[in-house]
DNA sequence: CCCCATAATTTGCACTTGCAAATATATTTA
DNA sequence: TAAATATATTTGCAAGTGCAAATTATGGGG
């Protein structure tokens, strides 16, 4: 096995490289980037409940409690208990979390753009395409693993 | 813009999924995965310092030296003065190391092959290469950035 | 109505992380 | 050749993280 055709590897490498360069945008807005990924999945996927927006964001579920005390701090969102089932908070953006999410987003995608200057529109699909259907191998493995666990 | 195509989130969650599905394995061989991550690099790669191996696996400078520290008590790896530039340290698998890699290493294989089970060579290829084609993208970025800081 | 099993979320704790400053060595300069 | 500058790596520190246990709330059976 070659390290360039490691697809853990070349994922990451990629997942890193993202950060890096997106970071300096969100030190600007003072936003790390944990609560980047919960503002743009509450902004484009409206309120969530902590445990959708875990799944949503694959951010660890107590991590995510203590990211959601941060942005609450910073007057990002707000938890409300939940009408239907009160077990549950309903997470919400604020006024002011909209507002971060509309000046950060163009810049993103500015980004976005900038870093697949090179992509024609039939690769970006493709990509987009390939990287949700390794999702989803990787999902159903997960639940195989899972499944044999809970026996 | 739509969550399920902004490239960061499908990027972030496959790393996360590969990260989720190998941990069992990494557990079990009582290795985290950063230094995993370092044993594939020395093991495909060779002996390198900590510089290189910081560019190889995208693992921050003083980051990468604590996990090393880590791996010198585990007796996975051990560090050397560079003959050729004593600043420098020179990483290298220890023989233990390069044992438990190769424990790892084909059961890190099978979870490739069989989360990309549905995909045909072809699109395999294909995600291989835009991957490396975006990091590319990527890296140009980070250095016009640099550039730009450094005047 | 109360108890128990279940579910959603948070907290305690020990450990990991990244930044910036410190250390160690190399190279250039005057 | 001593000082100044540059490069490679490590460390101090203040957060951030994940696991497992605790907390808060639901719903069904006695």
């Amino acid at each position: 096995m070659e390290l360039g055709t490691y697809l853990p590897y070349l994922v990451n490498r990629v997942g890193q490289r993202f950060i890096s360069d997106i970071t300096p945008v969100l030190s600007e807005a003072d936003v790390d980037i944990q609560s980047w990924r919960v503002l743009i999945a509450l902004y484009q996927r409206g309120a969530q409940t902590v445990g959708a927006l875990s799944d949503l964001t694959s951010i660890n579920f107590s991590t995510l409690s203590r990211v959601l005390g941060r942005m609450e701090k910073k007057n990002l969102v707000c938890r409300v208990r939940d009408a239907e089932d009160a077990r549950s908070f309903t997470v919400e953006l604020t006024a002011n979390g909209k507002s971060v999410t509309e000046t950060i987003l163009p810049q993103a995608a500015a980004l976005e753009a900038k870093v697949t200057g090179d992509f024609s529109e039939a690769e970006l699909a493709m990509l987009r395409q390939l990287l949700g259907k390794l999702y989803v191998g990787l999902s159903d493995y997960s639940e195989e693993r899972d499944d044999r666990l809970a026996g």
